[in-house]
DNA sequence: AATGAATGAGGCTTCATTCAT
DNA sequence: AATGAATGAAGCCTCATTCAT
């Protein structure tokens, strides 16, 4: 069964991931086994310990993936050019789209952080704190620029939204009558509003 | 054995609900062991299972108490006199001291409700709806009275709040710069403004 | 609650017997928790302790009591007056009868020997002996007296009709079409008959 | 590790097989521990989890053998040329050798059947009525030849001969003074006798 | 005569991981 | 690149029994 020796890609490794994070959002880190994820994956388990080291391995890489993503969308959004408050409503519009197009995701990175290896974690928790530091500065942006109020500490404000936003694994659905970006802009409303600032 | 009238020793069941609750808290359901929990409260697992009949009914009986607890505060603020925006802005920095002043049970119950047992699971999630619908009325009376805006559904309000109410086991620490109550005021605060209400 | 001073029964222990008898032979010995024997008997397990040594102790009071009547049984029927083949067709009947009246004690006998302590064990099997050559005495006496066969050791037929009886607890059913006395008719002629003396 | 071409190893498998066997007929099903298992068979319980299912996958597996070759040899028997009566006596006969020749499997068959899941104990009660059917129309086919007495039902004959055999376990020893061959003469003696007919 | 809390040992099973091939 | 047999540690739970009352 001779492969193209161009087009090599890992349809195993691609497929183990894609099955851990499935498996992973439906019944915790804690509670799905190797087996189960190799088996949903039709491979072996010798086949996964070939692509990742261990189980925690696994998870790492997911967070890897979800990291950099947010990163990257969330940069582009705030980099962009316009008004402080226009900004900030995109932005939060999108990390609500982003976060319900990767539901899975959004699941397991809260409830599965503690299982991460200590080293790991502190990597996650220092790379998530980037995040979140990027998305105050726009909140900060518009106070110090007389568009928000200015007697609700920036830092509260941003964690106050993204419980929001992480809580979406928990009610959302891709089923119900609301479309992602239906929610992000209620959401984006209401963070405005929280502010002080109506923009739409 | 008689007991010293003063020490009134706690009694085993409690001890063991109160070790597993800050376990569970700590690291997971999954990740605490019965032996922890048993090491933790100076007993046997024998005693542990003359009081519970499972792992999993220890962790039920924790989401019975939580209910029950919450459920008890929001009435008594909900219900109280006054006009609407006092009494959302009211109960909902009561929602947040509490989650503060229990913070152990607010990091078990949604990391842990996949855990539950599926029955017990639905009867968690109806008590909790019920919860919200409670929170929920409150918005829409507003909304209704015309001192709340109307375009966001009240029920994806109470989402949007909760969901940062239920991060709070994530980022707040008592031992920070904040109390409680400051977190509380804020909170409510932020979710008075994004009903476009300023009460404070 | 005051009892009258003669008839002291113990409807506990009573209870306790019958109802341990009942389990053991639906369960068997090792599959029936003490747990199980007191809840059906209504007690707890102290008073179970009380009466009883151990789950062990209980186990050989019920070997006692079958014990006890097959030899009694056996005996009024081998010691009767007339013919030894009448003689031994009557106590092979009888000891069908006696069986399929106590089929609980008939499941239990072999199927639990095992599971008692050695030196119970050993009593019993003296026991048992005992009432096998009882029987065999009289298969002998038949084949001294010329009636019987000659040419299959008394102990080899003695163990054949033995066999067959034990295993009615595999099939017999007292809400089936046969009663005790029939399938007592059948084995006993069928045993006349392997002796080669026709009775009936 | 490449194998000695000489001394070919059991596999874990068969090993395991054996060892479960001679345990559950010396101390039954339930005395026996997956522990003490593994033991014997000089391996890990990893290792036996790797080839059942559980330990009552073991026992299943034990039943199906013995199911197998006790119908097996029945059928080579009972289908053989030759007058009724001649069959029967050999198919007795094969019958006690069979069981003698594998007295571990008799004495696991009856006493721990019920251990059996409820589906597994199902089948194996069926597989078992077929084997007695082969048995029992042979006895009718001799009963309608008129060669066997008609008065007493087929059915409970065959009862009452397999009583027999299986109490053969209780009391047969390969270092007894009998062997199988002389056990089965006997057997099949009283057998064909109980019918009415002398083969021998 | 009887309770019921508590023990401690042991039972079955699961699981992440390794290793020879 | 991938297999699958095997390990060893740990997990949840059951159970006969004891003991103070």
């Amino acid at each position: 069964m001779a492969r193209s020796a161009v087009t090599v890609e890992e349809p195993v490794r691609r497929r183990l991931l894609a099955e851990a994070t499935r498996l992973f959002a439906e019944r915790g880190f804690e509670s799905t086994s190797v087996q189960e994820i190799v088996a949903a994956a039709g491979v072996t388990k010798g086949a996964m310990y070939h692509y990742f080291g261990s189980k925690d391995d696994l998870l790492h890489e997911i967070y890897g993936r979800v990291l950099r993503l947010q990163m990257e969308r969330l940069t582009r959004f705030a980099d962009a050019e316009g008004p402080v408050a226009e900004r900030l409503h995109a932005t939060a519009m999108d990390v609500v789209v982003t976060t319900v197009e990767n539901l899975d995701d959004s699941k397991i990175f809260f409830r599965s952080m503690h299982q991460l290896a200590p080293e790991t974690y502190k990597t996650v928790r220092a790379e998530r704190r980037r995040y979140h530091e990027r998305f105050r500065d726009l909140v900060a942006e518009g106070q110090r620029a007389g568009v928000f109020r200015e007697d609700i500490p920036a830092e509260m404000v941003v964690d106050f939204f993204f419980g929001s936003v992480h809580h979406l694994g928990t009610w959302y659905s891709p089923d119900g009558p609301l479309s992602g970006q239906e929610v992000g802009r209620h959401f984006a409303d209401l963070l405005l509003g929280s502010l002080g600032h109506s923009i739409s």
